[in-house]
DNA sequence: TATGAATGAGGATTCATTCAT
DNA sequence: CATGAATGAATCCTCATTCAT
């Protein structure tokens, strides 16, 4: 019984798989060498398929760039995602949560194709703006719509002072995150843990400062 | 006696001229395609000069890449940094000269070729590291130095307070700048003024609050 | 009893059924696009099967080419043949029925795939030639003899002076049709209907005045 | 002086020599193979240039094709002319004129990359059809209109009863060569040359039955 | 038998770069 | 010195053809 279940979704299994397979590869291969340098090629042999069936799945380059940049946008998503709804509301630990928070979404926007992400997606938005849509929708957009409500229950909490949630949610976001173009080059080196940490907790400080003034 | 003059110096006007000529086709056309996408061809053209004198001139495409980069940073950074040495350190009129200066420096990184800059730097600094240092020499850096020096001052009058002044010139910028990629969809399309100047006061409001909390 | 026969034949009546439904399909597609550029996709999805089954089918796109032309060759010899024959034999009347020939041919080979057959067998009989010659007998080979057999009856009745009935057969197609390319711009335009019909009577009075001289 | 000459033409005569080169490979390769099989790395090696100077001699491929032909119909078009012009119009000889003028016009679409021009621009006229439009121009026409004008002179002579001589040159046009396709079995073979002459004057004396009633 | 999936091969095109002039 | 001309390399994409199901 089992069996005729997997015989019969072995096809859309394998094709999923295959999907996966080249997704997972182009997703280095464009960080790496940006949309342009990318060959084809090169992503079809990590992805361990010949390059036409990368055509058949994706029906060209431009597609599948768009397709990998919102599956990247989705996998930080996921993870930023389950950060920011993991922030404690509680009155005596919320501050030290907005660090935590801070530092997590910082990470999870350094490490690994989500620092690519980004870069690329600013790169190519002006030839192809679709790409940028996609990936907000898919990425920036939820994350930001979690972290405003997360702020906005604070706020009437009485432990913030929130006007507008959305704002406040991308002042967090450029508060914490605004020294890290200049700590890793530009996305080209290494960022020190520490400090990175250490910008961070600067930009928590000031959002607290700013949103928090009574305290 | 003029005449001799300009004979003698006439190569080194001339060159300079054309190597102005270059520098100055090159930014819109890298602006407009990206690196890989524009061709030597094109700029080469734009420029009213053969291939070969680019060549002659710059040494190949990387090279000329990097300096259009670094003069469009020197030009963007000769007006930026106008702006911020133009703050009103008055104490009944520098939170309005903050407002002020967040719409200049705004104006300034969305129009012209500036807007492609950051995104041109960011694309391509993976590839070539070179290119990032030095427009942040060329560029960001001295307008953060001397936008932390001002703040600075305003600090030891009293009317901001300041722990670390390159920290919170970062923080200003970050602030005010937050929404620009989102208002212009990742530079791909023109921002509605109002919706900038109303997103800039948000982030002069939430700078202000975070470091002049006394007030 | 029916019921046992028509599962006996069924498959082979499948079998047809799915042959002409492929070479039906086959014929427009080669026809605009000509052998190269015709894709076995397309003929397969207009034929709604499968592009294996066209392999299990013809073997090959070469194949399947020849038995598409020779099909087509053969639908428009059964019709042009009906023509022919039909031409009157009267004295009075052989004239305009020669008249009435030549237009109808003329408008076979006009009309639908068979205006692109000549062009698709000459473009490829170079490279293949065969085609050429299974053409020639499932199609010109039997027009031209059946319209020889009709010429020598008319030379036969004293209505025509023939010599040799096979080159009066090629010589009054050859009149016929002669300004069919130029009328048609080489058969990518669709030819005015009053054009073609008076340049085929200039055909016909000519051959009339080569083979029927005392008249 | 002369060297003086030379080197001051050199660049044009060399981009000419180029050129001719280029359109001399271009021509058998384009008759062996087609429009579609042909390819432009083949051609530039047999032209002993680069692919790339192919390109930025003609464009592209479809241009090289068209003009390609249009060189082809210009040749044929000499060579057919200097016959058709040299057709002797004496009283007593016009007659044998005109079988000459047959064979020598049948040779000429039978010879060399000739004979696969209009297969060539018939196989691809209705994809391009500026191709047909443009042979017409630089070889048939002008061939169709001297002969035209020959047999109108004819006609004035009162050796030929010519009615519309455009009309006439077309029917002497396809009666001689009406049997050529079919000897050579579509381009595919070399015609025997005695065949080929007595089909064209098979086709002569058809005309001249046509034309010259009276005598 | 009929098919969805996969591939190896090949072609047009573009570009950065270098000589000979 | 500045240029027209030429090229080698590399890329995207398509297609005829064949297995495993």
């Amino acid at each position: 019984m089992g069996t005729t279940t997997d015989i019969g979704d072995a096809p859309t299994a394998r094709k999923r798989d295959k999907r996966r397979a080249i997704l997972d590869a182009a997703a280095p291969v464009f960080g790496e060498a940006g949309y342009e340098r990318a060959s084809v090629d090169a992503i079809a042999g990590a992805a361990g398929v010949s390059k036409p069936t990368v055509y058949s799945y994706f029906g060209g380059k431009e597609q599948l760039f768009r397709e990998t940049m919102a599956d990247v946008a989705r996998q930080v998503n996921e993870v930023s995602y389950r950060h920011v709804i993991a922030l404690d509301l509680h009155p005596d630990r919320f501050r030290a949560g907005l660090h935590e928070l801070g530092v997590a979404l910082t990470r999870c926007q350094r490490d690994g194709c989500a620092a690519s992400l980004s870069r690329l997606v600013l790169a190519e938005s002006r030839r192809d703006p679709a790409v940028f849509e996609e990936v907000r929708r898919a990425g920036f957009g939820p994350i930001r719509e979690a972290l405003a409500g997360r702020l906005a229950r604070l706020g009437n909490a009485g432990l913030l002072d929130i006007d507008d949630a959305d704002v406040a949610a991308q002042h967090f976001i450029a508060l914490t995150q605004s020294q890290l173009p200049e700590l890793t080059a530009g996305g080209s080196a290494e960022a020190d843990e520490d400090l990175v940490a250490s910008a961070v907790a600067l930009g928590v400080d000031a959002f607290l400062r700013a949103y928090a003034p009574g305290r």
